[in-house]
DNA sequence: TTGAAAGCGCTAACAC
DNA sequence: GTGTTAGCGCTTTCAA
């Protein structure tokens, strides 16, 4: 292939291109008749029974190795694959780990997918993602992949899970909570403390010199949304500042268009604010699109904070200035929190709170 | 472990955390011992067969009404879940569709994903995602996934898949391809065309009076590169301008650094364009970023169009001017065609080519 | 060291 | 309409 492969470019692309612009290239695929054979297939192959196929095919030492070295040629000959499905009924596991995450689109979670996925990797395993859109009856619907013992375990980034856990069955299913958690329930669960955390990035403000300023936050129903309000409070009190509540925008939804929105709402007060935390870099980066549209200027006019440090933050004009979340490690833990619970379902799981730290940039 | 696991948290994280970190966590395996019943349970509860139960739980309607609330009943009481992995080894399939995406976090792909998405679960089926990182072993490791029937097809969004297809056995495996394709391997389809598009960006350039365009591109071991690379070429050549090689970047990432990274090298020339088009929305973003670090101003010193209209297009400072792919709808016709693969292998499936569009902004 | 055989939980003939 | 039963392909005692 390597050779046909490179084929004069320029001519091959040119008909293909052709192919393309009629979208018809008609391609009558031929049966896909994989995986014929059994197990008993290659045992009989082998002239040996199935019980040392399967001894072979899991790396048993109880095989003599010119028995072994059979096996293996009638393996390799017959192109003979394990059907997992089998396996997976005998020994009653799936290697799937269900990752359930609210928004794919976030970035945010981007990285933390791919530290779940690394680690569940090493220990053998896949990841069934689900993007439950932040809905409850999809969540539900993906939980039930558990109890139909098609995945593992789970994992979940998802808000609207935590509170219906303490409702349903779901508590005794094994699963771990990353990011959105609730300490008071029993579920394993890896996450910051997204109380000071958001203390830091009025902190921060305060230090810069601002003292009106506004907050743009998730819904309450979300724990991290509370935190990260009283955090917001906290600090503002501590400065000895009565925030105005007219200040604190709530959104349903944390991508640019509800930052943008937000930011529009709070800048057409009487009095408005002179800087903006948003708990979400998405959101800030949607506030900082919309200030540049009704003409303000960023950290000029208002500073904005945001949250999470997604790659892109550094690279908006002017680059955030946020809170930095171990998105990866994040992501790690908690597959290393569900693989642990797995392997030991009746031992206690601990909490994790991992550190965050605020990144300085030119927003605020 | 409700009130094991509720122990001063302080304390518990510190000791978590270390342990987490080292990885080392000893995860000796037991059984899970969830879900207890299974269909004979329930057969028994009821005073019915196996067969009966069956029978109710996959709706047909050879069962008395009177029977079938008495089965219902006994279900509903023992809180009997189907052990799917039971009915996928009887039925051969896992209702399993896997994903292969080159990196979860370029935006572009997330729309696509949800598109997927949507179309299996219309049809009952799951995705299984897999981050390739655009690797060929690890590529390879999933198309085992399906020679060993976890998943029943694949959808690979994965350029080094295509080429490692007419090489392997994986053009008998049911799988099909989405967004970078080869019209000559016997392999579903969907995509767009990128000569075309490629195109459409370079004469909007032209039309604005730029006749020095750069062009920032992935390699050309990737097909839609070699097209949007022809697409350029073409344009310009048609509007008889002899294009600058230097002013032809190859990019290794399409990540937001690497667009900039490119624009700052493309600055640097004696003799630096005033337009370029980058085959990417993320690298187009960054190439905008770097060149307004380097102090140029876009659009008045370069203009800048990019591929792909991600919902961050029109957020970034000035907004992008772009290639508008119909990614939502890639997502869901590539598994419509596998759906009707699947249903139908024998079936020759199409290839299909979508619109896409320029959409103009203001970075250009 | 190897084999025979019993299931894992389910579906689908095939009987009644 | 309902029950009996034979597997799906594999792992794992238990014997030999």
């Amino acid at each position: 292939m390597a050779t046909s492969s490179r084929l004069s470019r320029s001519s091959r692309s040119i008909s293909s291109v052709e192919a393309l612009r009629s979208g018809k290239a008609d391609l009558s695929t031929a049966a896909p008749e994989f995986g014929r054979h059994s197990i008993a297939g290659v045992a009989e192959q082998a002239g040996v029974s199935v019980a040392t196929v399967s001894r072979v095919l899991n790396g048993h030492d109880n095989v003599r190795p010119a028995t072994r070295d059979r096996v293996l040629a009638a393996i390799k000959a017959s192109g003979y694959r394990v059907n997992e499905l089998a396996r997976n009924l005998r020994t009653a596991e799936s290697h799937l780990l269900l990752t359930m995450v609210p928004d794919i689109g976030n970035p945010f979670y981007a990285e933390i997918l791919r530290g779940i996925d690394s680690v569940a990797h090493e220990h053998g395993y896949f990841m069934l993602l689900c993007d439950t859109g932040a809905d409850l009856g999809r969540e539900r619907s993906y939980f039930d992949l558990l109890r139909q013992h098609r995945a593992d375990g789970a994992i979940c980034l998802d808000p609207a899970a935590i509170h219906q856990a303490l409702a349903e069955d779901s508590d005794t299913l094994p699963w771990v909570a990353c990011c959105e958690f609730d300490t008071s329930v029993g579920v394993p669960y890896v996450g910051i403390d997204n109380y000071t955390a958001a203390g830091d990035a009025v902190r921060h403000l305060l230090a810069r010199g601002h003292r009106r300023i506004g907050l743009i936050n998730s819904a309450d129903s979300y724990l991290y949304a509370q935190h990260r309000e009283l955090g917001y409070l906290g600090a503002l009190c501590a400065a000895g500042i009565a925030p105005d509540p007219r200040w604190r925008m709530t959104v349903t939804n944390l991508d640019y268009a509800a930052g943008g929105a937000a930011a529009t709402a709070l800048m057409q007060l009487a009095d408005p604010p002179d800087a903006v935390f948003a708990v979400s870099d998405t959101l800030a980066i949607g506030v900082i699109a919309g200030l540049r549209e009704a003409g303000w200027r960023v950290p000029d006019d208002i500073a904005v904070v945001g949250f999470d440090d997604i790659s892109l933050a550094a690279q908006v004009d002017p680059p955030l200035t946020t809170i930095a979340q171990p998105m990866r490690e994040l992501g790690e833990t908690a597959a290393r929190l569900l693989l642990q619970r797995l392997a030991n379902p009746h031992a206690s799981v601990p909490g994790v709170l991992l550190p965050h730290r605020l990144v300085v940039r030119k927003s605020a």
